[in-house]
DNA sequence: ATCAGGATTGCTAATTTACGCCAAAAACCA
DNA sequence: TGGTTTTTGGCGTAAATTAGCAATCCTGAT
C-alpha cells in the first residue's frame, strides 16, 4: 500500500484521537460499513502507517510532577561517545525522549519525567553526568504544558 | 480511588505499551480473570489515571520528515502576551508540544512535526513570528530519534 | 486469635463486537 | 465502451466484553 485516500486519512485521524474506538463507531465516523473499515485498519497497521497503540496517563496523579528538558553536549563526536550515551539513555525509564539535534551548544535534547526536583537532581548526578564524554549540561523545567499531543497533522496529504 | 496496588500498576504499564490488548490477554498478563480486570481498567479511566488512548503513526511514511524544536522568547511577560501565544499555538496542527519553561533565554519550547524544511520555514515566518511579542526565535532540528515514548516510569510507586 | 464488615474476585449469561465469506457495485484501463 | 480489477456491504459464525451474583479474601477491632 502506497497511496492513502481521504478515508484512510480520516481513519488515521480518528485513531490518533481515540485508539479504543470500536470498529463500528469508527466505520460510521468515516462513512463506511464495518467490514471494509476493519480491513483498512488492518492494512494500515500491516503497511506500517500505524506503529502502535498506547495509553496516555495522568502524570501528576501518578506523582510525576516534574518534566525537564536537558541539553547535553559531548566532548567529542566519535561513534563510541554516541553509542555509550544512547545505551544509557535507552535504559532509563525516566527518559521519555532523547534526540540528537543540530545546534550550537547542544548535541542531545533529553526530556525526562520524574516525581520531583530531588529525584531529578539525583538522576542528573548519578546517571547523566556519569556517561563518558558528557561535558555541558543545561536543564530547563516545564512550568506549564500548553500543548502536548502525539497526533500529527495529515493536512499536507490532501 | 486513591491508592494503586501492584496489579493496577501492571495494568497501567501494559496499557502504556499496548492499549489495544484484549481484556482477556491483559487479565492473563496481570494475573487476574477477565471480569475484575475490565473493572479495574474502567476504574482507572474514571479516576483519571488513564487520560486517553491514542495511535502512534509512522511519521516518515506520512511524509513528515522534519521534527524541530523552537526556543521562543517574548518581549514582555504579561498575561495578554501569553494568551495570544497560547491561542495561536494551540490551533496549529504542526505543533505537537508547547511548554512554558524556566530558563535564561527562552520562555517557550515548541516542538513541531512538518514535511520538510521549506514547510518549516514558511511556518516560522507566517505563524510563529507573526505572534505579537515574539522576539527571540532559535530552532534546532532532530537528526536522530534515540528515544521517543509516551510511557512514563511507575517504579517510584512501589 | 477470632470474628464481623467491606471489598474484591471468579463464574455464568446476555449483549455487543469482530471477522471471514461471497455476491454486487464501483473504479480503472485499454 | 467493454472487460478487468478492486472495493464494498450484508450475512453468519465465532469471540470478546460487561453486568449480576455468590463465594472468597483482606482488614481491623475486640
Amino acid at each position: 500500500m502506497i497511496k492513502l485516500d481521504r478515508t484512510d486519512r480520516r481513519i488515521l485521524e480518528a485513531l490518533q484521537e481515540d485508539s479504543r474506538i470500536s470498529n463500528q463507531d469508527l466505520a460510521e465516523k468515516v462513512g463506511l460499513s464495518p467490514s471494509p473499515c476493519s480491513r483498512r485498519v488492518k492494512q494500515l497497521e500491516d503497511a506500517g502507517f500505524i506503529e502502535r497503540y498506547v495509553a496516555r496517563l495522568n502524570r501528576s496523579k501518578l506523582d510525576l510532577k516534574l518534566t525537564a528538558y536537558i541539553q547535553i553536549a559531548l566532548d567529542r563526536h566519535t561513534p563510541d561517545r554516541f553509542e555509550a550515551f544512547n545505551n544509557v539513555v535507552t535504559q532509563c525509564p525516566e527518559v521519555v525522549e532523547c534526540h540528537l539535534v543540530t545546534g550550537q551548544s547542544a548535541d542531545y535534547t533529553v526530556k525526562v519525567v520524574v516525581p520531583d526536583m530531588e529525584y531529578f537532581q539525583a538522576f542528573l548526578l548519578n546517571t547523566i553526568t556519569q556517561i563518558p564524554g558528557v561535558t555541558g549540561v543545561r536543564s530547563s523545567f516545564v512550568m506549564k504544558r500548553v500543548v502536548d499531543t502525539t497526533a500529527v497533522s495529515l493536512q499536507h496529504l490532501g
